[in-house]
DNA sequence: AACATTCCCGCAACCGTTCCCATATGGTGT
DNA sequence: ACACCATATGGGAACGGTTGCGGGAATGTT
């Protein structure tokens, strides 16, 4: 059982001073003869003494906490977005609740609240593949909360964002499986409604009308990157009569099962499909071929973000730019193409 | 930025009632008249009252938060842990604060003294693999806290601890190993202090003794976790007079670095020599071939740290018994073997 | 009608800290 | 001797709630 806490009253009784001169001089007050501070620090070690944030908080109305959102810490991608941000605020002494929202809107809108009364100093969050409606985070502006939206961001709101290099990334993919001669290439997306799915779609497309090749709407397949969603796609493909000679994913995840099921039903990898992936995640470079995708760098978006939120932290008062940064990338080539 | 903040005050000056009587309406507190608890709902509700955790767990010396100290959130095996916390632990209302110690024993130990000052509730704690000093974790027992150990836990303290199934993981997969013919089994261990290393060698060990198997000391080789490490035992062991004809890893990263290293090698898996793992990470379905792993699951390890957590909170003052809960598991037979 | 009981409600203390204001003390300038 | 100032300290309000205690009004009991 917790005994009685060590307060500032307890230091000021033993020395027989008020408890105003022990909490100056524990703050560095100049205001405090230093014979007196000594007294004070000393006694403060010999009985352990350890300040009450609580009380503090309820002074300063902060609690140098910072709410994280996201759907799924299991996925590698936000394993090591929550590890980027962690890095970036914990210097400053800044602490993180990650709340996971399993991709239910529902959830996510219950944790907002929840961090909401747990009164933490702002949030960054990464909306589910679902969410489209947004009124949990507008609230929360409203409110006045320092947000940073990242990943799967929430447009219309002037805060800054940290997303990945959508359009470029699946244009230089798209790009390298012409150049390896393919023409048929399908795109296995994500859900329609997700900005970052609309974006890497559309340097798909750039990169086939730059290079006079003809869409096909029976070559994009939409997911909620789900693994049945990838078995029908693929089911598809290969029952057309013209099939796919590549499969370009907009996640690394969807290609390692593309893979798979690929390789269940006798089709060579890269011989017959050619298939590349988007993310690098740790799969990637494991599979047989190894997967061709497009490099992200999770960690920096998650220390991106950490560093945007410090700023507005900082600034408090001179509003902070909502800048958009995208994190770079780069084509990693492996056996799959 | 954060305008005025609803307190209990605001509602009783509008209702002209005083603020004692508002907590009482809000707290379900049976003295109070239902038509004012429902003015002070309704009012409540108009001007979008939010509790102040602060204040309350500044009284009530509570802040359901719960402090969760990790090595790595980017090891698979890690996140699972803290997903199967949250869940257990979210159902009652706790929420938790991830810190990493990134298996510095310093940082470890700042991480404990910071979340102290952060006055969570309990602590759910998995040591660094170089932990060796628990005078941090002692220091929290004395002080009271509620304490859950798991995976590489703190021996010495009546806490409950969670652990996986490190003795019998080995000595069912050298047996396993055994049985597939193989007479020379090398293992491929962790820190030489580490407790759930040293169970698992004894299982590998147990399992040679009883099938008549001597123990070669040139066969073990003890890792901090790094892929240096891992390098250096496959180096040695190939340049054997008589290599190993199987490679018993205690962890999944292990097996997956000793496969890629002995294929950059030529040499056949599982032909020349046969890997088998511990953990079924990720990773080691989406190997060539196959990794054979002894799986655990480090979900439900999290789910049952979260309970034992659950449990100390709950009752408080009836001691909680120590209990040691150890994660089943089963051996997966892939083609690595 | 007098008294006990119940029901609501307000007052004030408390949690641990910060910070503004008042005050005592001693030294300096005139 | 007096006003004046700097320095060091104490007192108490404030942050936003909870809660024990006491009191007044309404009701029930004899």
């Amino acid at each position: 059982m917790k005994g009685h806490q060590v307060t500032i009253i307890d230091i000021a009784k033993k020395l027989g001073i008020s408890k105003s001169t022990v909490s100056r001089a524990l703050t560095n007050n100049p205001n405090v003869n230093p014979e007196t501070r000594k007294a004070v620090l000393e006694m403060a070690k010999t009985l352990d003494y350890q300040p009450n944030m609580l009380a503090l908080g309820l002074i300063k109305n902060e609690t140098r906490m910072l709410g994280v959102i996201i759907p799924d810490i299991q996925k590698p991608f936000f394993a090591a977005i929550v590890s980027g941000i962690q890095h970036a605020v914990g210097r400053m002494g800044y602490r993180t609740i990650i709340a996971q929202s399993d991709e239910s809107p529902q959830i996510e809108k219950e944790n907002i609240q929840a961090l909401m009364l747990s009164r933490v100093d702002g949030f960054l969050i990464c909306h589910t593949r679902d969410t489209r409606n947004f009124d949990q985070i507008k609230l929360l502006y409203q409110k006045g909360f320092p947000l940073v939206s990242f990943a799967r961001i929430c447009q219309g709101l002037p805060i800054p964002k940290v997303v990945e290099d959508d359009f470029n990334g699946l244009y230089t993919t798209t790009q390298h499986l012409i150049e390896r001669g393919r023409k048929r290439i399908a795109l296995l997306a994500g859900p329609k409604h997700l900005q970052a799915s609309k974006l890497r779609q559309q340097g798909y497309l750039s990169a086939l009308r730059q290079n006079g090749i003809g869409f096909d709407n029976e070559l994009v397949a939409h997911t909620r990157f789900l693994a049945d969603d990838v078995a029908v796609a693929v089911n598809r493909w290969l029952a057309l009569a013209e099939p796919p000679d590549a499969i370009c994913t907009i996640y690394d995840g969807g290609a390692v099962q593309v893979m798979q099921l690929l390789k269940s039903r006798g089709v060579n990898v890269p011989g017959d499909i050619a298939v590349a992936g988007f993310g690098n995640d740790p799969a990637s470079g494991l599979v047989e071929p190894g997967l061709t995708t497009f490099e992200q760098r999770p960690y920096e978006i998650g220390q991106a973000a950490g560093k945007h939120m410090l700023d507005i932290l900082k600034k408090r008062f001179g509003d902070v730019p909502p800048e958009i940064t995208i994190s770079e990338g780069r084509l990693v080539v492996r056996g799959s193409t």
